[in-house]
DNA sequence: GTTCTTTTTTGTGTATACAAGAATATCTCG
DNA sequence: CGAGATATTCTTGTATACACAAAAAAGAAC
């Protein structure tokens, strides 16, 4: 059995997520609660969870809005996204099995197929179970978490991550470097590969970041 | 002005911080009510955003506790603790002004007065300031506030640490290491050190991980 | 005396009611 | 016609009430 806020949560995250809900925007208690046919209190206690992991900023007595990230901040918290992946790869490259390196081979095969197609989109994905691989290789339960955190707490702004030219082989060429370095068991070189690899998306969303003030609703 | 909720997440964190409440014991909403003087709704408020920092854990319908984290969990955090601090020192040895320099060799020096008092307490407190001075030299505040919120998450677990005996002069030691690495602008040297310091006091709480079950609260 | 079932009780989850602060509109006066 | 003050409305923060699930206690069967 599971608890409405926690439902609530994952929809309202999910409405942020693919901006539906657009940062700045405000979030009228009653409105969403009649919206998802409940009453204010899982609301609020949804908007309170959602607060606590930055996703939304409630100000006293001035109700909740979409977090807005200013430029700065974006480019922030892209460092730290790109040293805690490159903090996994380190460790991954130390501690992983043989099975788990198996699995990495294959995930790098898979984006590689997606990269001869010219499918972006199944790249997209693909390259998400890669880095995923690559975490569940630091065999850190807590910092697999953290980065996953912020991982979806960047996602709102990624849908502005435009179809760069050449993205897709220049990305899966680093990946080979960090594969690489990984299965020879050289973390302080995939460290760093997958920290420059992590920091050119961040570089390009420094890039995207002129056309932020198009994204948001604008505040009243 | 303020909310209800937001003072008593002070209260309450504060008292998981001290032992006032222990790893594992169950929290009454009523009970929490009356004790503060205010009705279930802020203090439900407050406990979602405790859960939400991980300091307690709410199960559906069964209430929240706090949050006890096992060895593993606790060697993981340490683990994460250490990277990140050691991201700062890494930035902070090439970003640093010459005045946030000047602040961090102040702390330092206050640190070795300390030492040479013979006076764990003021080191403890000097301690804490040397690595906010080194945290602010990396000039990311979202890695700051990371890493302290993950510092406040341990600091229930943190009472348990032990003088023990040379880790004064050894911690200042090390500590001198890391300073001539930032000044010299030796961001590699700075990350690997500040590391290897933060680890070995995570590695001290392994060793008193055998003495966690005396800790908390026998839960039911 | 032990174990399973049933009942009671306790405490959480949600809804509703009320109070107070902020935003907005209206009105008065220059 | 515009600016400032006052009143109104709207939304949030808190309190209370109710419903229901889970734990605890009591009772029955073995």
């Amino acid at each position: 059995m599971t608890t409405h806020s926690a439902t609530l949560r994952e929809e309202i995250e999910e409405m942020i997520a693919v901006g539906e809900l657009k940062p700045g925007q405000h979030l009228d208690e009653t409105e969403l609660a009649t919206r998802f046919g409940v009453s204010r209190t899982p609301v609020r206690e949804t908007l309170i969870q959602l607060a606590s992991m930055g996703l939304v900023v409630i100000r006293p007595r001035r109700g909740a809005i979409v977090a807005e990230l200013g430029p700065q901040q974006l480019v922030e918290m892209f460092e730290v996204m790109s040293e805690l992946e490159a903090t996994c790869g380190r460790l991954a490259a130390r501690r992983m099995t043989p099975e788990e390196q198996q699995a990495l081979l294959a995930a790098h095969q898979a984006c590689q197929d997606a990269r001869d197609a010219q499918e972006p989109d199944v790249y997209y994905y693909k390259n998400e179970l890669f880095h995923e691989a690559i975490y569940a290789g630091s065999h850190n339960q807590f910092l697999i978490e953290q980065t996953r955190n912020l991982y979806r707490r960047l996602r709102p702004y990624r849908r502005l991550q435009l179809r760069v030219r050449d993205r897709l082989a220049t990305s899966y060429h680093e990946h080979d470097g960090v594969v690489q370095a990984i299965v020879n068991g050289d973390g302080d070189l995939a460290e760093k590969l997958l920290r420059e690899h992590v920091m050119i998306q961040g570089q390009r969303f420094s890039d995207l970041m002129s056309s932020l003030p198009r994204l948001r609703q604008d505040a009243a």
